[in-house]
Formats: C-alpha cells, structure tokens, sequence
DNA sequence: GTTTCCCTAACGTCCGGTCGGTAGAATTTT
DNA sequence: AAAATTCTACCGACCGGACGTTAGGGAAAC
C-alpha cells in the first residue's frame, strides 16, 4: 500500500484494538508504519483527530449497512431479523473497528464525542422504532422499547469483545444465534 | 470515613469510572483524597495495584453474590433465573466496579491479567453449566453452550454501561425483563 | 517553482514513582 | 512512671523518562 494515510488508519486500528488508545503512542503507530512520528502530523492534525476520523468513518458504514439492509423488506418481523444479522455481521466482520467504537469515547473532545453520541443515536432508533412497531402489530410482545433496544444492540455489539475471527463458528452461524434468541425474546408469550 | 485506604479505593472508582484507568493520575486520586500523591504509596504499591486490588475484590463479591443465590434452589430454570437476576441486581448496584473490571482489564500486569480473567472464566462456567444441565433435562432448547453464555452475561453486564441509578426504572424491574427476555430466549421453540 | 511527503531535532509538560524526613501515637524497656 | 524506641501516616521536593506536538529543512514529484 503506498496510501500513508490509509496505513496510519489500519495500523492505529490495529493498535487501539490490541493496546488501547490511551496505550497507544504516536510512535507506536509511526513504528508500525515504518515513517518518524513526526511525520504522522502531516497527515492527521492531532492524535484524537485520528481516533475521531476512525469512529466517525466505522459508525457512518455501520448505519449505511443496516439501511441497507432494511431497505429490501416491510414486513417488521424480516426487518428486526435482517437488522439483528446487519448488526452481526458488521461487529464480526469489522470486530476492531467497532471494539474501538465502542470502548475509546472518552479519548474524543467533547464536541467530536458528541458527534459519534449523536450517530450511535440515530442507529438505535432504527431499532426501537421497530421494537415499537413489532409490538404496536402484536408481532412483538409488549415491553420497555429503550431497555430491550439497549438488550439487543448491547447483546450483539458484545460480539466483537469475544469473537475470534477462526474461531469455532462462521459469523453466519452466529448471526443466525443471535437472530433467534432475539426475536424469541422478543415475542415472549406469544 | 477516616480510613484514607477505603478512600483512596473509593475515589479511584469514582475516577476510573468517569475518566479511565490511563486518563486518571495518580495526583487526580490523591487530590480527591486531600492528600499528598506520594502518600497513596504508603497505601498502595503501585497504580497498578490499586486497580488490581479494586477488581479482584470486585469479581470475588460478584462470585458470592452468584452462589449466595443459587443456593435456595434446585430446578434448573429456578436456578437460571436467580443467576440472571443476581447478575442484573450486582452489574446496576455496583455500576462503577463492575464497568471497571469490564473496561480497565488491559492496565493490568500479565500475571494480575491471568488473574483477574480466571475469576470470570470461573463465574461464566456456572451459567455454562446450567445451559448445560437445561437443555439435557429439556427445560431448554439445543444451543450453543458457550456463545448463549456469553449472550447472557454480556447482556447483563452491558447494563452497566447504560444504567442510571435515578432512571425511569428500578433494578428489580430491570432484572425481571432481563429475566423474561434471556428465558425465553433459552426456551426457543419448546 | 511550488507542492507533497517525509526527515531530524527539539520543546514543554506531565506522569508514576522515590527519597528523606517529620509529627505523633503506640509500644517496649528500664 | 519515665524514657527510649518503633511504627504509622503523611509531606514536599525531586527524578528520569515518555508523551504529544512543533519548527524547519530537504528531496522528489508535478
């Protein structure tokens, strides 16, 4: 890869993943891209405009991948399921990324950190208005929307704390777990 | 309180919690303290020991709690259910330890590591067995031991990372969806 | 000949941790 | 009971080092 910028974001994904981003210094990444850390400032104005750029790019595929998912189906319960497998799927297969996105907040300023809050908010909207919609149609079972979307995206999210890419099961597998226990948690007596 | 060990531990908590292990000083401890920095050694061997000492004791009383729990019973689902709940009940009420022992496991030494995450290997074999021993007797479906497991607890635990003690709902009512949501999720198709 | 990309060198700051010391309480010795 | 010793809890000053960041320059690409 000749992209500096580009290796700076996967070598600092990779650090943040393994070490933290509080961990991780700037020569660790420079190290790891073969260049002098001061050489990283030409390309990033800052090490917290790093980590943003990296939360903001994750969090914007994650919404892009769940829309898109949501978009080939009306009928609520294919949609919950399809939004629990986008979920899946992304936190696995993009496992690093979305641990940072989930674990590296505080690192962000307080203007950048409310940028990502907001997205990660839109996201869970998805989910809840359609919690709501399931159980306003009697698909669902009735139930706290807030707490049992916190359940499911919390639940799914875990994933990526866990999962090792070669592990026992592939991701579908997984997503297909996730799928039911949910959906059946969510349709209890029924 | 005039036991400054017990306060250092306590304003440690308050600090890891809102600000991370690596992002909190050992002068920020000692100034919540109304001490000198140089005195928390006389307390404490190290930063890193005191972060060892706050989550060892942390996953020591959440053992207890877990076994304290179980012992009234001996119907599988009975048992599944006081796990969930004691699990739910100890993640809310001792929301700043339990976010630390899940967030702040990388500030440890290797061998405080190796540890800490044999005391959660530990607690998570308990609920292993009891997917185990349900799904023999038929109380629940067929699963994955292991990935169900994980669901479970992390579904708990990330409860602490959401949870606010003057929220909309109490803890026992949180721990009763909880309940509802993972038994059923347990129960699929039986 | 300007822009791109990376370099060497350095800066100020803050951090975890150490050191020597002190006041006073507790304990032991006489 | 008085004197001598030890222990507890803390302090102020200080280290060595690492950190994020900046300044200025050089070579190559356009």
């Amino acid at each position: 890869m000749n992209n500096m910028k580009e290796t700076i974001r996967s070598v600092s994904v990779e650090l943040f993943f393994k070490k933290g981003y509080f961990a991780t210094s700037i020569s660790d990444i420079a190290n790891g891209c073969g260049i002098q850390k001061a050489s990283i400032y030409h390309h990033y104005a800052s090490k917290e405009e790093l980590l943003f750029s990296i939360l903001k790019g994750t969090m914007d595929d994650l919404t892009d991948c769940l829309k898109a998912s949501l978009a080939n189906s009306d009928n609520v319960e294919q949609q919950m399921r399809a939004a629990v497998r986008s979920h899946v799927r992304f936190h696995l297969e993009r496992q690093k990324e979305t641990f940072i996105a989930n674990s590296e907040l505080r690192g962000l300023t307080s203007e950048h950190h409310k940028i990502i809050v907001q997205k990660r908010n839109e996201y869970e909207r998805i989910f809840q208005n359609l919690i709501h919609e399931g159980s306003e149609k009697g698909v669902f079972s009735k139930g706290d929307v807030k707490i049992l979307s916190y359940a499911i995206l919390t639940l799914c999210t875990a994933g990526a704390t866990w999962f090792k890419p070669d592990g026992r099961l592939p991701i579908e597998e997984i997503a297909a777990i996730y799928d039911g226990f949910i959906i059946s948690g969510l349709k209890q007596n029924i």
